[in-house]
DNA sequence: GTGGTCTAGACCACT
DNA sequence: GTGGTCTAGACCACG
């Protein structure tokens, strides 16, 4: 899997490196229970600090998205959460992309059909 | 138009206030060319720093959503750009809010489901 | 309100001062909406690294102990969760610490005492 | 006697084992004399290393609640410890514990219910 | 002046 | 060899 950090945005690399992370996990490159690299590896291949990917990984567990074993170091949970409703914070940014889109002239014909190429692109299945 | 702000937020200040401008302009909240407050009146209303509403104003004009008029203070663009294609930057967002809604299991008619509802609020209409 | 590190313990430094504040919260040294110290003078006044109480008050306020205001740092959380049954982990650490406290030969009524000395001194009351 | 480790806990895989075996004493699945598995049954019936099973005999040693015959491997302790005080360290994980179930909005009467409810459990009869 | 991020490099606990 | 913790010191974003 590609990652590719932008140093001098405004987000976070931790932060940077979390989204991908997720985006990879959605998008099948990083299938459930698959190990991640180590943070010295990953941090050595970004170029990073350990730290800042010993944060993104506190992070990802923290939410869910993976579990850390002691034994092996970290990997992608083998179940994650599945609700019914969207969390309302993701509501909250959708309503804000979708302002912009409107704003710029995107109709929602076409956003439905952009939604729809993004989707067909992620393949998580939950078990 | 009604605006609150969560001091203890993670998000800056400015940006939510810019935030909540844009999505009070794709709502129709704000019609094009209208009036909005000076900077003082919003900072002393909200009951923040002058600054940060002059941040605010700063990046809303250079995104082109608002003009600022020495004489007659800012006021929402007359005419807002009208792009065939969605900002890349709007993309890549889109992207990551919809991974982190097919991980927590909401498939892909939920999802369209929950945009044509936020879509039904959006008013802002091209000249 | 005064804290005491132990250099030496197990239980890592953030963590140490994360009970005692919890502790300071819940026995009324701290009020709620009172203001934390900077991370800076705790840092200085505890003589640790700015960063080990950067990790102490962002775990705090992951918890929903304080919550950070950029403008005027950190405080006592206005309102605290108010649940009406106890957290599960609690319920274990509960039951481990009572294990012990049987082997060690004191039955349930000593117990009992200890349990009501020590809620006579939290003063902590939900609004 | 049923343990159930977690792997991907923060709680080191030893003092989990630790934890258990406690429990299991003052709850009289294990009784004083008792003879506990060897390391490597242990071992292998949990799937960890015997080191960890090792780590966590020695500190059971070290606490008082096992002994350690090299003929017979390790058994509960015929006598264990009658103190008429708690220990301090027990008195301080007491009140953190405390404290948190004030703040979470657990009152002293339901607090009682719990441990009462605990006790009930216990059936460690000093001799 | 506040917290947040990042680095380089070190040491420790766990397995 | 893994992640976790800590330090000293730097720079940045926010208000």
């Amino acid at each position: 899997m590609v990652i590719s950090l932008e140093l001098d945005s405004d987000t976070p690399l931790y932060e940077q490196l979390r989204n991908q992370i997720v985006i990879g996990i959605a998008t099948g490159q990083l299938a459930p229970e698959e190990k991640l690299p180590t943070v010295r590896q990953l941090a050595e291949e970004l170029g990073i600090n350990t730290m800042t990917v010993n944060k993104t990984y506190s992070l990802l567990k923290q939410e869910g998205y993976i579990v850390i074993d002691r034994r092996h170091g970290a990997k992608v949970s083998p179940q994650l959460q599945n609700h019914a409703e969207p969390a309302p914070e993701l509501e909250g940014q959708l309503q804000l992309i979708i302002a912009q889109a409107t704003i710029q002239g995107i109709d929602e014909s076409k956003f439905q059909k952009l939604c729809a190429q993004i989707f067909s692109t992620m393949t998580y299945q939950h078990p």
